[in-house]
DNA sequence: AACGTGACTTATT
DNA sequence: GAATAAGCCACGT
């Protein structure tokens, strides 16, 4: 039934994948999209979270593919993300941006049946 | 219904 | 390697 519905079903898998982000990790928006079924909506993921911002969602646990708060912005203020990040244990880099490798935490697919097409 | 925007990503110049 | 263009999906006007 993939009715208006669906869209509602997106939202939801982003809500609960970052609602799974284990403290002191960080995940990208790309993969978070990945697992919600479509890779190629990394943006929408975004809007996701903006709807999100309402939610309890740790909003500042997502960064973009180069670690970069990018959501500091819609958040309020990007210092406020670096501390909650540093207090849980995660790293900096000089940029400000968050240690991927280290701190990268990649969510996984529950049952969906995703069309992986990793051809490059 | 159509155009524009957006917390992204990848490829090309 | 940095900057620009295009692609992607959902929402707002």
């Amino acid at each position: 039934m993939r009715t208006k519905k669906q869209k509602q079903d997106f939202f939801d898998r982003v809500f609960k994948i970052v609602a799974k982000i284990p403290r002191g990790k960080v995940t990208t928006y790309g993969a978070i999209a990945e697992v919600c079924g479509i890779k190629s909506a990394a943006r929408t993921v975004g809007w996701a979270l903006n709807g999100a911002s309402m939610n309890y969602l740790p909003c500042h646990r997502v960064v973009n593919r180069n670690g970069e708060l990018t959501g500091k912005v819609h958040f309020g203020d990007i210092h406020l993300m670096e501390e909650l990040l540093r207090g849980e244990g995660v790293e900096f880099d000089s940029d400000g941006n968050v240690d991927m490798d280290k701190h990268l935490w990649l969510p996984k697919k529950n049952k969906s049946k995703i069309k992986s097409k990793r051809s490059s």
